[in-house]
DNA sequence: TTTATATCCTATTAATTTGGTAGGATTAGT
DNA sequence: ACTAATCCTACCAAATTAATAGGATATAAA
């Protein structure tokens, strides 16, 4: 299960790319437009900022922006960032490994194999949706 | 992610799958060879128990022993049982599905659409992670 | 230079989930 | 009766998740 903090990530994401023509955007437009908790959402963005996924203007008319193109900025970077590992099974995770304490040989694990071919699929996946690709599909499905 | 308690679960259950023709086995058996908490495990084949994947007999000499083949068991079941939904997102769950609080329109939801392609491609792998295959595969690594 | 409106920074808290224990009642084979 | 097992109810501790509080700092415009 994606956490709230990398739903209310992904929303706040898609509404700046959209509005990415107008000036920064500040976090309480988007905590009212999208209904995210305010205090909660600058954190979310301050996150995201210090990930470089984000610009930050300070001051009147502030506010944040995309740092990369919407093609650049992907969920599986989102999901890692707050919920850390994608992988079922830490063991199986590229970016946050661990070895499996109740595992005795990593390398014959029949469920390790079966986790680390889900992960590929869903990773896959995830670095496909791109803020881009997730305002098309949203395009289409209201057509 | 999955819980401790799923994969315990699996554990157990394959070592049960394993030994499936000797008599049913005992929790305290089962503890001590995977390393798992008795009474953790105990709670644990409790709930297998309920949900009608194991069988137990009470007294001396009882135990735990597979109540279906071992085909008919597969981590999706397991997982659902102990994890709840496989979805990342709640709104595109088949057996724990829920309405996304913040989401406006889910028809229309971009990151519905992709959670829902994961879902099927996970559900269908998990589906067929039966024992045997758990089983089968860790014997093909082991050559 | 004041004011309005932003982000930035540090800390704290509340709620939920996860992982695990404790202690005894009940059942059944020898 | 004894032994070894499941069953049952309750409890607890640690970790994670979801937020809130309160102010410091920066910046554009009046």
């Amino acid at each position: 299960m994606l956490s709230k903090k990398t739903k209310y990530a992904i929303n706040a994401l898609v509404y700046i790319a959209k509005n990415k023509n107008e000036q920064p955007i500040s976090v309480s437009r988007i905590s009212e437009d999208q209904h995210i908790p305010l205090k909660f959402l600058e954190s979310i963005l301050t996150e995201l900022k210090n990930s470089r996924i984000l610009n930050s203007t300070k001051g009147k008319y502030g506010g944040y922006s995309l740092n990369g193109t919407p093609e650049s900025i992907d969920m599986a970077k989102v999901m890692r960032l707050f919920d850390g590992a994608i992988a079922l099974l830490p063991c199986v995770s590229e970016n946050f490994y661990l070895r499996c304490e109740e595992c005795f040989d990593e390398e014959t694990c029949g469920i390790r194999q079966i986790a680390m071919e889900i992960r590929n699929e869903t990773v896959k996946r995830l670095k496909a949706a791109t803020l881009t690709d997730i305002i098309k599909r949203e395009e289409k499905l209201k057509k």
